[in-house]
DNA sequence: TTCACAGAAGAAAACGTTTTACTTAATGTA
DNA sequence: TACATTAAGTAAAACGTTTTCTTCTGTGAA
């Protein structure tokens, strides 16, 4: 393999000017910077990264991570297009990709191989985490930006989703189609955003008079699986609801499994009302009225802010919360209030 | 941050002591072996890769990457998987999984730029890939496996589906289960494993002396929206099949749907089988039945393949062909033959 | 004519490991 | 007793860069 050497030495120039010429720092005139350039071409002169990165102590290697909680993310419908974000983001400005999707990471608080031993310039973590491997991040002082979480006192940035108004377009959604009484398909879960969700929901329909009998609370995982066992037990209920608002698409879509195997006609019997926008919900029968999150924007904008960071010196710590749209599917009908 | 000499300091022995203590080289005292593992611990010494990786050339890093032609590997509920079994095998070994998404590379022969910079030490490939970019990764010679491909003169290792296998299982089953006019949805594809299972299909059907005119083909891309199509076509001939067999079952679930939106029955009005199993398969409505692809098992003998490659100095090329198993949901029906 | 200065290039140290070759001490053998 | 052998440990070179000083040369100002 050629090395730097080489090239000087092919070029009649030192190795400093080589250097200098491929990282365009330091004064080179223009014509040895041509010739040089010339031959790093025709010698197909490539810098061991390994080298620079020992002595720069810069790395363009960037990690991604999520919570053991939840399913692989390649096959979850939500990190899998957050993921896509970052990486486009990150190849456009030359960085490489680290998949850490070993779950045992935020059990204990070990920290994963790759970051002691500097291969890794930053993180990126997906969904809810173990306060004490934050911490632990935090004293190693890791750049990391988390997304689609937030948590109280960290330094740490984060990219989220603006839930409160979401569940806002929701919760006014089904209030303009008529619906007055609501049931909760809850998750099961501590990740923020389902609080924030329900919390939203739950005081919306207040503000809007809505009695507390009006409104029904099912739970259940944050699955398909939840989804079903959520809206079973909300049946149970008289007067049923005439619509559902659930904490997600994932819990939705079981919903409208159970509704079809009970008979229930969606929407015509019962409508619901989705959140997130996963790829799933436009292929339901019907097709789901959801509130869509922009997962690979969410991506993209972790990254950027991520490689903002590694260029700072004192970078602010920010919150960047971004707003939902209401896609309005087949899911939800109109009636008489 | 510590480093080696700083250890060897403390423990009051030399830096090439402490190296050979932390990789297990050389012999050593159990005296001094203890006393040093200790001040590691205590100081926290992790070996610096770059360091380590300048000198030993070896890397702890394999990056996965697919072919353009698809959607991002995340969602792609197939590679998803795959990726799923490379990195808990990668996990495991104490390797890191990078991600190299970016489909421009297949475009150009150029390599991805942590190839030259030896960032990477070996490459898994899924999917179908430019012939002239295998090239130069073979010129290159990058340690590589592919998955789920097959290319016809190449030096690279391969784990493959028993397309053939598995297309005569799907056959078999519809034929036991009296069905004597059959559809093909069938994939516009080059990748290898269309054409196989469709040249089995067809040969299959033969051997068992069905009729060319019970055959009936629809064409259309590997994706619901493909299998709609290719079911649109099929339904115009008279007189109908009373069975599909799909490319795969992106096409399957596609063809599921239309089928639904014309009022067909599946199964009682036309049975159909899908290739791969992928999760959406047990969702639909019917659940699908369909010829299993274990994807995660692929992953992982992909990743344990590439390790041991790079340990042994002249490893032997090998193809691995998977076998594949069928499910029996509800997609097919018996009929009178 | 002298001096300061800028531009261009190079020498050499540093980065943190591994590894080879070497030294020393201890042990066993003839 | 002398000699070979082995175990335990060390010194120093090497890996391929970047970066900090230097040096040198030419140019314009005083």
């Amino acid at each position: 393999m050629v090395n730097i050497r080489d090239v000087a030495q092919e070029a009649g120039v030192s190795v400093s000017t080589v250097s200098k010429v491929v990282n365009k720092t330091g004064s080179i005139s223009e014509s040895t910077r041509k010739r040089v350039l010339k031959i790093t071409e025709r010698l197909d002169y490539h810098p061991n990264a390994f080298a620079r990165g020992l002595v720069t102590h810069k790395v363009e290697n960037i990690a991604f991570m999520w919570d053991r909680s939840s399913e692989s993310p390649f096959s979850n419908p939500f990190y899998s297009l957050v993921l896509e974000g970052i990486e486009e983001e990150l190849v456009k400005k030359g960085y490489n990709l680290l998949i850490a999707a070993h779950s045992s990471y935020d059990e204990s608080s070990i920290l994963p191989s790759f970051l002691p031993s500097r291969i890794v310039g930053g993180l990126i973590l997906a969904g809810q985490f173990n306060p004490a491997f934050i911490k632990k991040l935090e004293d190693a002082e890791v750049p990391t930006v988390l997304v689609d979480f937030y948590l109280e006192n960290t330094q740490f940035d984060s990219i989220e989703t603006d839930n409160t108004q979401g569940a806002a377009l929701a919760i006014d959604y089904l209030l303009k189609n008529g619906h007055r009484k609501i049931g909760c398909l809850v998750g099961n879960n501590e990740h923020p955003s389902v609080n924030k969700r329900l919390e939203t929901v739950l005081k919306r329909l207040s503000n809007y008079g809505i009695s507390k009998d009006d409104i029904f609370m099912g739970y259940g995982d944050v699955t398909p699986e939840g989804g079903f066992e959520a809206v079973r037990k909300i049946l149970d209920f008289k007067p049923r609801p005439t619509a559902l608002v659930a904490s997600n698409d994932a819990m939705a879509i079981g919903a409208i499994r159970f509704l079809r195997g009970k008979k229930y006609r969606v929407p015509d019997d019962i409508s619901i009302i989705g959140f997130d926008d996963i790829d799933l919900a436009q292929h339901t029968d019907p097709p789901l009225t959801t509130v869509r999150v922009d997962k690979v924007t969410m991506g993209r904008i972790a990254a950027k802010r991520l490689l903002e960071i590694l260029k700072e010196k004192d970078p602010e710590r920010c919150r960047v919360i971004l707003s939902t749209t209401l896609i309005a599917r087949d899911s939800v009908k109109k009636v008489k209030p």
